[in-house]
DNA sequence: ATTATCTATAGATCTATAGATAATGC
DNA sequence: ATTATCTATAGATCTATAGATAATGC
């Protein structure tokens, strides 16, 4: 309604509703997804969020920060679910089951491989430090419901884990995935993979799990 | 012994017997992998070379010949090694825990972790045909031994290669694996991930399968 | 007065080429 | 004569800052 206080964009916005740290932020997320993080310009990053080059550094410090704060968004969905569920009380294969449907469900969602950001090799520095603190959390997480869902052989939550992220490559060579079928596909082959039977992984499909968020 | 032809380089090699072609592969290899490869500039990578910048388009049309010529490389031994087994006689279930076990190892070998090649946003790139085509062919080996080995279900060869392959990202944040016991963990988990039971594994590992190469 | 944008640009890269140089090979 | 390196640099970026401008808010 209301135009905002400041300057109109050159490239317009009529009624000046348009959020510039939103538009960025999006722009930021397709490019750095598919082009990579260094190949893409603070420049071409303002062009597709609508804005001149420099008009970003009034909201973010620079390419680091979007980066950052784009990673904690995909992240912390996540780790939310994987505490919640970590909490239940309903039996544990099917609580890790349930982690893991939704967990593929969030890396398939939206326009944007947003999982790829994960693996771009500039995330191992340390001004990425916080989002490394919630996925070691994550992993954590997924551990515990291993453990506890499996046949009690050796930890299986890296095994696990890297099973659940294997979408996002399969994602970036795939894009038109059928999201529902590789949900319950991987759901399935992670009990198997923790050593259930046939019968316990019908079982824990069958119960109804609590996806208090 | 004898000196080569050529100027020697100014930081050094007495005897002439390095060869650039091989010591800018193994620097590019090492910083494309940690730093990412737009991140490294041809200047960083002649350094760590021990040669001047311009030396390396002497050897190299350019990065992305450096970086095909690397993917090449890892893609390939995985793709022989696949082809062999497919050929092979043994019981499915044992040839495909052989070429899970031989590519973990693959991937765990050597001082760096190759295997980030694969990972980095820019090899989407067409330069990169040839490697995409090996890769499609690896992926169809994978589909068709883990159809064989498994349970009969629907085609499991994506979720395969995933927990193969999640052994890049585990080896990066957990640079010091053991690598023995990583490989059999995941052979064992294929098998299980396939619908094999845990006699069938046992069976599996106990075979021995020829690894013509 | 405050805010959000803009224009303009300094300074630091980075890639790729041109041409010189220092070896061996014949 | 051939080869492999070197030095030097043009031209094209790219990031981040300085300062101007165009809105609203009071």
């Amino acid at each position: 309604m209301a135009r905002r206080p400041g300057r109109p964009r050159a490239s317009g916005d009529p009624d000046g509703e348009r959020d510039t740290r939103r538009d960025v932020l999006d722009a930021a997320a397709a490019l750095f997804c598919t082009v990579g993080f260094t190949s893409t310009s603070t420049r071409a990053i303002a062009d597709a969020a609508g804005v001149r080059q420099a008009s970003i550094y009034h909201h973010f410090a620079g390419k680091d920060a979007i980066l950052l704060e784009l990673l904690l968004g995909t992240v912390r969905p996540s780790l939310e679910l994987a505490d919640a569920l970590a909490a239940g009380t309903e039996p544990a294969a099917a609580r890790l089951w349930t982690l893991v449907h939704a967990d593929v469900g969030l890396l398939c969602a939206g326009p944007v491989n947003l999982g790829v950001l994960y693996v771009l090799p500039e995330v191992s520095g340390e001004q990425f430090a916080e989002f490394h603190a919630l996925r070691a959390r994550l992993r954590a997480r997924y551990s515990e419901l291993a453990t506890a869902a499996g046949d009690g052989a050796d930890d299986r939550g890296a095994l696990v884990l890297g099973l659940v992220e294997s979408v996002i490559l399969r994602r970036r060579d795939t894009p038109d995935l059928d999201v529902a079928a590789v949900q319950g596909a991987v759901a399935d082959g992670v009990l198997r993979l923790v050593g259930c039977t046939p019968a316990e992984i019908a079982l824990a499909r069958a119960v109804p799990v609590a996806l208090a968020v």
